[in-house]
DNA sequence: AAATTTAATAAACAGTGTTCAGAAAATAAA
DNA sequence: TTTATTTTCTGAACACTGTTTATTAAATTT
């Protein structure tokens, strides 16, 4: 039935119209601030129709998240393109680090928003996700014997966990505390990272 | 005036009550989760009522992020009982992480939550907040030398990173993505802490 | 006891996510 | 082509949210 596969395009398609308004806007406004009613406005639906579409806001959360670690995973692989597994582990993490400064509220819906219960935690995790973290621990994998890390998966945690402080503290705006002039901040975190790197190498 | 005193304590009496409720149910059920009616409830006043006292929900968040600051502030006092100075940075990072795993609404609405705007940036930063950032820099100060990073000021930065991201990766689910068995969870936060404790000594 | 100031609230406003009965459109059957 | 059926869409409602305002109740001063 040529119909129902049209039928089925159709479908795909308006989710797709649905998905691309959704993430837009939670880029620009963030998703607490934007509502399905906004949504459906920008789409020229009814906010109902939506509801047809996507169970609800969270699966649209779920969604742009996985859209938005396939960009991650697809920057790492842009980025890192050194054959030396050091210089690739480092590469790695600035681009990590540069993700979350450049695509503040998409690292924000992506690392730092409480996750969309609804959508995940059925077993059923992130889509695109483990790509990217497979991409953090394969990396490490290749170098852990030029680190002094004594186990591979605490060092991926490691590396995973300063980044990933650095660039919340930042976004969430703790790290005001510490009183760096906001023409110095990407300094300042480049040069911690930096630090980190030059630590944990033999 | 004996009366215009008792008013004031009775004001400030009245600014407590709903403060005490306030936290009580950010920690229960998380900030968001709380509304001004549950919190009017619970001191049986009605909603407005507590807009007499404070200006709007923001402001009741910044007033429990400073006690809280103060919460963390102690733990720091209590668990950081060591005289030398290196020893003082691991309890001091290990207090840190503690705290946050013990308190995890707390931790939240402390360094994850987005900042309350209205209340803050007015060059108004957080109350207490300082004292808890202070007593790490201090700490860090006094045992830099024996530590193999170049700059104190970075030290504290990359310490506090990796602390904060550890806890907050825990808290809002993405160390899944590590797929850590629940029960080891705790053990392997630990490790890395301590791991990293170890990588940065001289 | 009356006038005035202070404190508390009921009710409303504009917004939110979400559901559901019914209208409109598209397809299938006659 | 016309009728019947299925699919798609939406208006209106529900139960919430933070917040404001006009009004009532209480406390204080005159």
């Amino acid at each position: 039935m040529g119909i129902t596969d049209r039928k089925e395009r159709e479908k795909q398609e308006m989710r797709k119209l649905i998905i691309d308004a959704a993430m837009e806007m939670f880029i620009k406004e963030g998703f607490d601030r934007t509502s399905i009613r906004n949504i459906a406005d920008k789409i020229e639906y009814s906010p109902a129709t939506i509801y047809l579409y996507y169970k609800d806001k969270d699966e649209l959360l779920y969604e742009v998240q996985g859209q938005a670690f396939l960009e991650l995973y697809n920057a790492f692989v842009r980025d890192v393109t050194a054959t030396d597994p050091l210089e690739r582990l480092e590469q790695l993490l600035h681009s990590y680090v540069n993700f979350g400064f450049e695509h503040r509220d998409l690292y924000d819906l992506m690392f730092i928003l409480r996750s969309p219960m609804n959508a995940v935690d059925e077993g059923n995790d992130w889509p695109n996700c483990d790509e990217a973290y497979n991409f953090l621990t394969d990396t490490m994998n290749k170098c852990i014997d030029q680190l002094r890390y004594e186990n591979a998966q605490i060092a991926a945690l490691s590396i995973w966990s300063l980044g990933h402080g650095l660039i919340s503290l930042f976004i969430r705006e703790r790290i005001k505390v510490a009183q760096i002039p906001d023409d110095q901040m990407r300094n300042v975190i480049t040069a911690t990272v930096n630090e980190h790197l030059r630590l944990i190498k033999k």
